[in-house]
DNA sequence: AATTAGCACTCTAACCAATAGAGTGCTAAT
DNA sequence: ATTAGCACTCTATTGGTTAGAGTGCTAATT
């Protein structure tokens, strides 16, 4: 739609119809967009104009004589440039930022609860996608001798994930040897991405004087046994807070249409999918409309995405998932705002303290 | 109901009755019962046993012609005296096992695969609540230093249930003076029920000698931070899987039903309190029946729970949620069997190996 | 005394018709 | 270009009708 004048008039149309539908759930007639906004050309000259919306594909009539309601393509249309975000205050900011500080200092724990707050501020299903270990690197190794050929390890990334893995061996080890192997990883890897410590640790192995050469292969023989490359680049975790949100919009009264989002949200990796393809684009914030979303059970849903990161790496997408029919204005900073919280969160939550000031009143 | 001779064809039908009932959905005539089971009576025989059914409490009509359906007091009657279970063939129990084998060897995974397959066999809701520390003991515990004043505990119990603390210090700390602390710990705490560490520190502190009262006051100081009593008594670990299955059930298209269940099932507290109200008891497996729950909101639905165990200690309750029409006959025996497989593979985490034998096929 | 055949009765579910009301599209006048 | 006015369309609700499922009751049968 181009902005020429008598465009900027049904642009205003197309905005009030919008907003009119995403507040009452009903499809919108002229004469309440004559009332609501008291504007002072007739119910006639409004209707002519919707006539025109309709034929250029923003807004679509349920039936022959009813009221409007936006397309998929009008909602996209409203988004990008019609509407106002209406930010939050500095109030809200506060209430919310200090709802989601009571999480514990563990990274997980702090990623369900920012979902969980995102959700009941936004009376939407909450999501979340969080690749703990993406590109990160180790910050320590510790291996405790848990008797009986069972060994513990610790595993502390730079950005703070705690990660413990079990591991049998065929006989029991002596502690002081465990520590001895401990103190070697921890000399050869800091610092070390978690992709590649594999091959670090093959290097040492060729590389290094002979009387650490065991030690390096029974530290290969335990990274090997955990896959490491593997589970670093797939592990994640994800979130969904909210369900019941769903079951009051009108909406998802039609118990086919909630069955289908019911059926996507139950199965995590279908969110999963969703959200991995929006962690790629370079855009921040992301809004997928109805058909736009490849999934044909979201069809009837529109999903509003953040990138989080820790220091300068996204590591994660958080959003809500919910009827096209949207609070948009209102939800894209609220998940804008969200995300930074996390990302801010993260960070603190970094070990090394780079991010760590001003996060005092915590 | 007493089984006099007369009373053992009323039982028959309302055997009959509710087993129809329960695989159709929908009420259950007379003609139907004659012809499923081939009696040789009569409809009309069987039509006034019903009535008298009827009159004593364990069957319903759904309008005045209708066929009936059995009420709680029925299922009941069902449950406790008719029904016969059906157990699972040799074949089914090996394959559940091999699907719930194959989680790692962490208990929090393997409490999350065992709720899942005991939801995805039975196309029911699967719950279930572990509590991780119940009078546990501590097998050991290692303090590792992340710098900057940072330290993580990490805390391994006796049943292998594996934690991590992250503790802020105001002043760097020596790694040499965190293993001090670390050796203290576990020379005096291992194999202390976690519910009475704090009063056994406190203990040390009065009675040991002066070299090493500083290192008992730290870790005071350090358990403390934790508030350990608190934890170790509430925390507690609550899966929910397949709410798709609801979803599909017929007595669930009434969208106020099931907002009901849903409702319930989207609050992890109530959840929580009905699982823990069935760990008292000295049942194993237990059936709850419509209005027998407490909750309004389980009014139309039933709850089949078993208790599961570390060693001989109960250490939660998993089972299934659903309609009050509930294939109790394969259910009870698939709960009950799961919540021991559920046992077998934590005792067999129990990492001091009392229960390793028999494990192998894992 | 228990069982049963037969039948009248009741309730549901589906279908149809009628009506009021909301909202439109079109046309002719401004 | 706008608008008043009106015919038109569709929904949602109501009431009536009918077929069918299933019962309860009664009188006959074993």
């Amino acid at each position: 739609m181009d902005v020429s004048a008598s465009n900027k008039r049904r642009s205003r149309i197309l905005g009030a119809l919008t907003h009119l539908y995403i507040q009452s759930a009903r499809p919108v007639s002229s004469q309440l967009i004559k009332e609501e906004y008291s504007l002072s050309i007739s119910t006639a000259t409004i209707r002519s104009i919707m006539a025109e919306l309709e034929d250029a594909g923003y807004i679509v009539q349920t039936h022959t004589s009813s009221g409007r309601v936006p397309t998929d393509r009008g909602y996209r249309f409203y988004i990008d440039s019609l509407m106002k975000q209406k930010g939050l205050s500095f109030e809200e900011k506060q209430s919310i930022k200090n709802d989601c500080c009571t999480a514990s200092e563990l990274a997980e724990d702090t990623i369900n609860k920012v979902s969980r707050v995102l959700s009941e501020v936004s009376n939407e299903v909450g999501i979340n996608l969080f690749f703990k270990f993406k590109e990160d690197s180790l910050k320590c190794v510790e291996l405790i001798n848990l008797g009986s050929g069972k060994v513990l390890l610790v595993l502390v990334t730079e950005s703070g994930i705690i990660r413990n893995y079990l591991i049998k061996l065929d006989e029991p080890v002596e502690t002081s040897e465990l520590h001895r192997i401990s103190n070697f990883l921890n000399t050869h890897l800091q610092g070390v991405a978690l992709s590649e410590i594999k091959q670090k640790l093959y290097g040492c192995l060729e590389r290094d004087n002979l009387s650490l050469l065991y030690l390096a292969r029974e530290a290969c023989g335990i990274f090997d046994a955990l896959e490491v490359d593997n589970i670093f680049e797939n592990e994640c975790q994800i979130c969904q807070e909210g369900i019941n949100y769903i079951l009051k919009k009108p909406e998802f009264n039609d118990i086919d249409k909630l069955r289908a989002i019911l059926g996507v949200l139950e199965d995590k990796q279908t969110i999963e999918k969703i959200l991995k393809s929006n962690l790629r684009p370079y855009k921040k914030v992301m809004v997928t409309i109805g058909k736009e979303n490849k999934l044909e059970n979201l069809h009837n849903c529109s999903l509003v995405t953040s990138k989080y990161k820790i220091g300068n790496r996204v590591v994660g997408v958080l959003g809500l998932l919910g009827p096209t029919r949207m609070a948009y204005s209102k939800l894209l900073p609220l998940v804008e705002y969200m995300s930074d919280i996390l990302s801010e969160a993260l960070s603190g939550h970094s070990l090394d303290g780079r991010y760590e000031e001003g996060y005092d009143e915590a």
